[in-house]
DNA sequence: ATACGAAGTG
């Protein structure tokens, strides 16, 4: 029974049968040992394997291979290097499932120079042996290594291919790996197309990722819960509601596994699309739920303006027995910041380390100067930075120079930019922004000097895109971007809008034209900020009264927002528009922010 | 022996 336990894959109720061999006084034999300990190791039960150990040499069972390579497997997995090497010491005869797993072990400890040297010393290798030691490599970092033992790789397999390829990828050689996934051909398994996929989701191509899929399906490779997990990542960066609906109704019907990796994707899509009571749904209908998961709903309510339940999912964690780590924090912080819940936000934050024992980091500072400088406390932002064990970051003096926008704070926004600059030369948005500043100041000789410099250190500002889902396909529009095929059509919309904002009484914020060195330049090419084009491009495209979503990289500036609220109103339609950090649910003239973001 | 998840800023 514990043999067939073992073999259904999940080996659920091994220990449920040995206690049952017990209670029937039968002893229990070398090979029961052996198959319980394999349960361990396939299950990762670190403490109960070693219990079981104890117990195996109490019994005064004689070790033989079958035994020894059990438990040698067993520490391998378990990481437990001393152990390992203790068994494989005592071993008499070392056949090459020993020196493999023994490798294994080694290499999951960075030991690469004693793996290498077994490697080197073994009479008979499989394509395991050689599969670890390129692994090995790669987990260092040293591709040129891999790819090495790769080539010399006589027994290659597939495993082979794939480890090389994810080497590729994580060493950000994504062109090198493109070429060995090109030559597999048709060689490819599901592993391959999900290692490539995933690579697409790190490197920030989401499209190409889920063009990858599609692909994987027409060449009838079968997609797994990983690949769910890959492009459900995909649809949360893209704010793809309509895929990522899709995706969950495919993970139903091919009936995978929704386990907490795959439930957390789902719960972070869902939160990242503005969707929270599909989030909630998933979330309350996982059986297991690990920190991963709350933390994932924690920082998507407070994302979405929803603190005060940011905070009780937070309780709820608790009661749960989860204890909560730094992003835990960062998502209350955060959550209490976009709400406003000011005092609710120093508590935590001295109960971090109070009643926590975590040491707050640079970003919980952050979200506190975030927290202060919002609610108006400039001067106790400041001096929270001053007083702070750690020099601030560029993020932390991005929140003050937010709150000085705010609270119209120029001169100690001049000083925040001024440091910025010097922290992060390279980025475009500094010089931006006190461009700005100078603007708003009439100072027009700072101007010149400021857009000087950024040419001069060759600093490119990043242009505003936003991107909406029309029909399952993302489209995407740069500020100014004419090259849509339907753009006539969408600047005459524009024109309708404009004039129906007017009506109802929308003065353009002029200071906004300033805003924009690059905009300036292009002397008036550019009639509206892309947030708006997509809205128009929404409108236009779907059913009235359906939900326009969309996704923006920078922050809404606020004639934008104004905007926005009365183009709700006017069209009678919902538009949730993600920024770079936060949600706005505008509905009949206001928004889920309340003004306050 | 290979593939997957959460984080504050302008």
């Amino acid at each position: 029974m514990i043999r067939v336990s073992l073999e259904s894959g999940v080996c659920p109720d091994f220990l449920g049968f040995y206690s049952g061999m017990l209670r029937n006084d039968v002893v229990p034999s070398k090979t029961s040992f052996s198959l319980i300990l394999r349960s361990c190791t396939i299950s990762g039960e670190a403490q109960l394997g070693e219990a079981f150990h104890c117990q195996i040499m109490k019994m005064g069972f004689e070790y033989d291979m079958i035994l020894q390579t059990g438990l040698l497997d067993f520490y391998a997995k378990v990481g437990d290097l001393k152990c390992a090497k203790r068994v494989f010491m005592g071993m008499p005869r070392r056949d090459v499932v020993a020196n493999n797993a023994m490798i294994s072990a080694l290499s999951k400890h960075g030991n690469v120079e004693e793996a290498r040297n077994l490697f080197d010393n073994m009479t008979e290798r499989n394509s395991c042996s050689w599969n670890s030691m390129i692994t090995c490599y790669c987990k260092l970092g040293d591709i040129n290594s891999a790819r090495l033992m790769f080539d010399c790789n006589p027994v290659k397999d597939v495993v082979s291919w794939n480890a090389i390829i994810d080497g590729y990828c994580k060493s950000k050689q994504l062109v090198a790996a493109q070429e060995l996934f090109l030559l597999m051909g048709s060689a490819r398994n599901s592993v391959t197309w999900n290692t490539i996929i995933s690579a697409y989701v790190q490197y920030g191509e989401f499209g190409t990722a889920i063009s990858m899929f599609q692909q994987m399906q027409s060449e009838n490779v079968k997609p797994t819960e990983v690949t769910m997990v890959s492009l459900l990542s995909a649809c949360a960066h893209l704010g793809a509601l309509d895929m990522g609906e899709w995706i969950h109704g495919y993970i139903r019907t091919k009936r995978l596994k929704i386990d907490v990796v795959l439930g957390n994707a789902l719960i972070d899509m869902y939160c990242k699309c503005g969707a929270l009571e599909a989030s909630l749904d998933v979330f309350h209908g996982l059986s297991r739920k690990n920190i991963f998961c709350w933390n994932s709903i924690i920082v998507g309510l407070g994302m979405n303006g929803r603190g005060e339940e940011a905070i009780a999912a937070f309780i709820a964690m608790e009661k749960e027995g989860i204890k909560p780590d730094g992003v835990t924090f960062v998502g209350i912080l955060s959550g209490c910041s976009h709400s406003g819940l000011l005092s609710a936000g120093q508590r935590y934050f001295s109960e971090m380390l109070g009643v926590y024992g975590l040491e707050p980091g640079v970003e919980h500072y952050g979200c506190i100067v975030d927290l202060l400088g919002r609610a108006g406390y400039l001067k106790e932002a400041l001096e929270l930075i001053r007083t702070m064990p750690m020099k601030p970051n560029s993020m932390v003096l991005g929140s003050l120079l937010r709150a000085c926008q705010i609270h119209k704070d120029t001169k100690l926004g001049e000083q925040v930019t001024q440091q910025l600059l010097e922290l992060d030369p390279c980025d475009g948005g500094n010089y931006v922004f006190l461009s700005n500043l100078y603007a708003s100041l009439n100072r027009w000789d700072d101007v010149t000097t400021c857009r000087k410099l950024m040419i001069k250190r060759g600093v490119h500002k990043t242009p505003g895109c936003s991107s909406i889902e029309v029909n399952n396909i993302v489209h995407e529009f740069v500020a100014g971007d004419t090259s849509h095929p339907q753009f006539t059509q969408i600047n005459a919309f524009l024109d309708e809008i404009a004039k129906e904002l007017k009506g109802q009484g929308h003065v353009p914020n002029t200071a906004n034209v300033l805003h924009d060195i690059e905009e300036e330049e292009k002397e008036g090419a550019i009639r509206y900020h892309s947030e708006r084009i997509a809205v128009a491009f929404g409108l236009m495209s779907t059913p009235p009264g359906k939900t326009i979503r969309v996704v923006k990289n920078l922050r809404t500036c606020s004639d934008c927002h104004s905007a926005m609220k009365l183009i709700s109103n006017a069209f009678k339609r919902e538009i949730i528009v993600r920024d770079r950090k936060r949600f706005h649910h505008f509905r009949n003239g206001s928004c889920s922010c309340n003004d306050y973001w």
